[in-house]
DNA sequence: CCATAAATCAATCATTTTCTTTCAAAAACA
DNA sequence: TGTTTTTGAAAGAAAATGATTGATTTATGG
């Protein structure tokens, strides 16, 4: 592997996790100790990070990462703490289908680097995935305004051209007698079909998801895994399934 | 194989990857290391790469690559005066095709409002179109890092669901004996598609593009229309074919 | 707190890979 | 034909790499 190719790899894992240790780059550029402790000196001495025992941490202050700093939301970290769980799920050599959405697209930046293909329906989502150099299809079809996702025939059949190990997928509404509902019925066919090509299938939902319904149902709740943040009461625990997995707050 | 067509495939696979290795351009044009490493230097002297051990990466930052970001501002009048052209030739009902490519995102401020489809492959032409509130589909598949086209099974097989009444498409080379030629292999077949599907097709080409030759071939020259600013002299007119229309430039 | 063990580090060296230079053969050109 | 350009091969120089060494830092247990 390439100097400049092995530094852009720890530049990026800097950027995704703010501190690397020096096994995970070796593992992942499948170099040696010497070679990645030369270039972290090499990368220290340009400014681009800061040496540490054990590896490396991002230096903040110059160019500060707007990720830190909208962190104030608490509705986003819990999307970012499910989106996190979720990338974690994802393992070297999968082919994976994101579904357009806002808690998918907080996905991207936790997954891993190595050897995955991802098709999407996000308009949205393609720069963050070529960002981090993921080879990425867009399914084509018609675009939908408000959403930017892509529906319709062309959607349709884009899709079919593919089959997933794991769906990734965002809705609008979970409950237990009526499924996973969202308002558009085009967006809904989407996500059906894309689940009946997926040999996984994982629903992102918050905790405003749950109990709602709305109008176009694209599959039954036993269809997918779910993940989520609480699972407190017996009132909620109704609309999970069995395949719930609750990430921890917190 | 000649000098100027291992430098068009270094640079093609600069476009594509950032980094290129010796070897892999050694088995890609079958030379010798020598000549490439020939090929290497020249092309840093001329500022279009920069030499690392091992092989070579793009420069990016001041010196950005010309194929995107100097095409548009170079020659910029005249593109406008040839696509101000092009979207004339479109009428209401139309459905059409529209090419990725610099030349051909210039049309898309001057298409009529009316009651038009449009259908592109062109990641860039999906925000102007949308923001005209044109109804847009895009043909989905493989997104290319670079020229932000899609290409590859994904395209070939979106393109297939429609039928264009016109198709306008960017070239890199017009000859009267080698047709219409693109550096990319990929994005050739898509525009050889393209063309199928279409009823009539128009090619957008300032001047720069005439007895030009790149790597792949996309179509005979008497297969499409062109639209032009320069038929000035003999030289010049053995390379346009009869359907050619001379924009009147100022 | 200290002492010990484990992990990480910088420095060095041998090995491998890549680079430059040089030269002769092949190809293109006039 | 002779001349120029392009090409490929070879040899020594330079750079990058991986393993090893002993020093330094961090963690752990008493």
């Amino acid at each position: 592997m390439l100097t400049p190719e092995r530094h852009r790899i720890i530049m990026q894992l800097l950027k995704d996790k703010n501190v690397v240790k020096i096994n995970e780059i070796m593992e992942l550029t499948e170099s040696s100790e010497s070679t990645i402790r030369r270039d972290l000196s090499q990368l220290e001495d340009q400014k681009f990070l800061k040496r540490i025992h054990g590896g490396a941490s991002r230096l903040q202050g110059k160019l500060q990462e707007p990720s830190m700093i909208e962190k104030s939301s608490k509705n986003l970290q819990e999307k970012r703490l499910i989106a996190q769980y979720a990338a974690s799920l994802v393992e070297e050599g999968d082919c994976i289908y994101l579904d357009a959405g806002s808690t998918v697209i907080e996905m991207i930046e936790f997954l891993p680097l190595k050897d995955i293909v991802v098709v999407t329906n996000g308009l949205m989502h393609l720069k963050p995935l070529l960002d981090k150099g993921i080879s990425t299809y867009l399914i084509g079809g018609l675009v939908k305004q408000n959403t930017n996702a892509f529906i319709g025939r062309g959607a349709l059949a884009g899709l079919d051209l593919y089959r997933f190990d794991k769906c990734f997928m965002g809705v609008n509404g979970i409950h237990p007698q009526f499924g996973f509902t969202t308002p558009d019925q085009e967006e809904a066919m989407v996500k059906q079909k894309a689940i009946a090509l997926s040999r996984e299938t994982y629903v992102l939902a918050d905790h405003t998801k749950f109990a709602e319904i709305s109008f176009a149902k694209i599959a039954d709740i036993r269809e997918a895994a779910i993940i989520t943040d609480v699972v407190d009461d017996e009132t909620q625990m109704q609309y999970v399934n069995r395949t719930t997995i609750k990430v921890v707050t917190s």
